[in-house]
DNA sequence: TTGACATACCAATATTTCTTGATATATTAA
DNA sequence: TTAATATATCAAGAAATATTGGTATGTCAA
């Protein structure tokens, strides 16, 4: 487990990143309904298994997914921890107060 | 203004990307407190003009952003609906019901 | 054991995104 | 007018990401 040191912008970046991409959002949809294993998810997305490999990677390295091994199987699942640091972030970015007061430049 | 089609995919993918770099997250940090010229932006966050302007564009086809011309200046300011939609994509694609059940290749 | 399967990872290439340095346009001030 | 300022946009190159095909490793079944 590689401990790395983030700001809260660069961690908003690991996680908007991953979210950013077509195959990894469907994974994540396909997620949502419960853990899935690798093989399930290759053939629902029809996708590559390196390539699903490869974004199942940046899903974990974000902390959007954690696996588990079981026999010849890795199971993925959603870690609900990632979206509630998302909602987090999202609610630190919305607008506060009164829209177009506080001018510059004027 | 551009009516494209989205699906809800396309549309996650292109908030999510738009969030997904250091000088857009930046800016809608500055962005939070009101109002902005690009002047201002481009002083605070000591970006390159021509840089900035392209880093407005994205945030302000995601429609996170919208603009209001005034004489020279042009103001940018948050547009919060894109915001209700972000967090409305992120419940939707949290984890429901226990983790874990439903297994498959078992 | 051996063979087949599930998965991760790697190297090469393709694709996308970002940065930089022009240049173009509109607006205002002198 | 003319010059200066604010901003957008464009083309070229740089950097980051994604895809593909191959290989390596672990596990199970025959």
């Amino acid at each position: 487990m590689a401990v790395t040191t983030h700001s809260r912008t660069e961690r908003a970046i690991e996680l908007f990143h991953a979210l950013s991409d077509e195959t990894r959002l469907e994974t994540i949809e396909l997620l949502c309904k419960g853990e899935r294993c690798v093989c399930e998810l290759t053939d629902t997305l029809d996708a590559a298994q390196s390539r699903l490999s490869f974004h199942l990677r940046v899903l974990k390295d974000a902390g959007i997914v954690r696996d588990r091994k079981d026999g010849r199987w890795v199971y993925y699942e959603l870690d609900p921890e990632a979206f509630e640091e998302m909602e987090v972030l999202i609610s630190g970015m919305k607008p506060r107060a009164p829209a177009r007061a506080d001018k510059c430049c004027a």
